[in-house]
DNA sequence: ATACACCCTGTACCCAGGTACGGAGTCAAG
DNA sequence: CTTGACTCCGTACCTGGGTACAGGGTGTAT
């Protein structure tokens, strides 16, 4: 069976391989197979845990979080309920992000239409709101 | 005249005391004037200063970006076209980032609706889109 | 055999925005 | 006069997600 060298799974999997050692200190992978000379050795099925930490990270887990999907799959027959559950969680925590954007946004836009943009600094409406 | 010491000025900014000093090592406020032993002394004005720091912080604003702001108020008569801009620009860089958790939102959505929850983590259709 | 790419470990560094701590000096009340 | 609260400075530490060495060993192509 072929197995990848550390650089070459960097490539493969599109990250540094500082990224990779990072991620096995951090215990998103397991520690590989050595070779003699203590090179790191891993299978292909070290790429789909790769993409599945890619993915997950895309969709706004940390790497704790991610780590702790992975630790649930752990156990295969384990229901997948608690997945589910997480990734509803962090659809809430995505929508409390939105908000809080978004309340931010309109206060900005509310004191920038304010300022026509013309006038000395020391008559700036803007600043003088945020000295308020 | 009145002066603040730190603590004080901290209490009346909401702040700690350490954060005063960082905001001193940032050059977001002066280095004050100084008591016989070193002591810092703050007039008055450094609450308004104080109030637009905050209030820019909750804006979305970076400290930095904060300091820019501060730094263009140097000279009063300058127009504030420029702090409309910056503005702008905030308010620009945050309906970015509200796309952005929109999407991830979006996708984490799709593919958590897909998953019944019932299943085993072998089949549980979220862990195996991540994998993908 | 030697050059060059690759790998190892351990540690330090980066961003932001602070927070915490140690050891020393100062100020005010009782 | 002493005690406790306050301040000083410098430095280290924190979270998150890596990145960048330094100083070695290894693998391979010519």
């Amino acid at each position: 069976m072929e197995t990848l060298t550390i650089g070459k799974l960097a490539k493969a999997a599109g990250v540094n391989v500082e990224t990779i050692r990072y991620y096995e200190r951090r215990g998103l992978i397991a520690e590989p197979e050595r070779s003699l000379s203590g090179y790191r050795h891993y299978s292909d099925s070290i790429l789909t845990r790769m993409r599945f930490i890619r993915h997950a990270k895309d969709m706004g887990f940390t790497l704790q979080e991610i780590k702790e999907l992975l630790d649930l799959c752990v156990d295969p027959n384990s229901p997948c309920m608690e997945v589910k559950n997480r990734a509803e969680s962090k659809i809430a925590e995505i929508e409390e992000k939105i908000e809080h954007l978004k309340n931010m946004k309109k206060s900005l836009a509310n004191i920038a239409s304010q300022c026509s943009g013309g006038s000395a600094i020391s008559d700036c409406t803007i600043v003088k709101t945020l000295e308020k």
